[in-house]
DNA sequence: CTCGGATATGTTATGATATAACATCTATTC
DNA sequence: GAATAGATGTTATATCATAACATATCCGAG
């Protein structure tokens, strides 16, 4: 089982290789699909792609303009439904503050996730922390 | 100065008086914005009475059907705009998730909020948990 | 293999949320 | 009471997301 040591947990060092760190995140979705028995079709799997091809958060119409930058005509839906498959499948995270979505990375692997986001870069960590969790217990008695 | 006997930090008592709970968010209010030199002009006071007039969150163009109900052509602007004003003054919070917004039960305290929504009703709470700031410290380095 | 159902994608239209730009009004200060 | 800053009015449009229905593809049962 391909590992993530190439997808760490907190901001992304500046310095890393992108080209890798992207590349394993694929590995891993299509990994996660088998082992779902979920179908990471060809146009899905461009859509992750696009949003892998950077670590910030992307939009949807973003991801839409990425696929038809070279003449395609792929509409808002297919991304949207891409999306939502995605999700469903714990291999992207949809940021509500931004209207954007971002790669998950711990992809495979159980967890509850918050996010930290940088207001001047938009650079994201994605948190395990079970003291939220906790707090949730206790308020939701 | 008004204190906030009736807005709790928990979910809402479904019994609770919410006439009373509303008109000490509106006292808070008046007496948060004296205190900022800041205009509750009647506009946004209605617009914050909008929100107060139940403890779910509501969205921008509810906001604007209920100031609507009787005939009157306010625009979506004045709200985003009032809306704008009482986020400012940490009157009002914004749930992203929902894309509504939802009176502060905190309102002239400091504080640094999470909410817990429920995905059933969209009853909210608004926490004050120090767990998550840590968090965030840690990360952030 | 081929039929049939399930899943995925294409297509068009529209809904829902939010902001830009500029005009006009109102309040406050000097 | 004129200047100025702040608030509101007005129109248009940007941005994000989904509904509804048609068509295509995959895949297992027979």
């Amino acid at each position: 089982m391909p590992r993530a040591a190439a997808v760490p947990h907190d901001f992304p060092d500046p310095h890393h290789d992108h080209a890798v760190c992207g590349a394993a995140a694929m590995a891993e979705a299509d990994h996660v699909c088998r082992k779902r028995n979920a179908r990471l079709t060809a146009f899905r799997r461009r859509v992750l792609e696009a949003i892998w091809a950077d670590h910030a958060p992307i939009g949807a119409y973003d991801i839409l303009a990425r696929l038809n930058a070279h003449g395609e005509r792929n509409a808002p839906m297919a991304v949207y439904r891409a999306l939502e498959f995605l999700m469903e499948n714990g291999l992207v995270h949809r940021l509500s503050s931004l209207n954007a979505y971002i790669g998950c990375r711990h992809a495979g692997r159980a967890h509850t996730g918050q996010f930290l986001i940088c207001t001047r870069c938009n650079s994201v960590a994605e948190l395990t922390s079970d003291a939220v969790h906790n707090s949730v217990e206790r308020a939701a008695k």
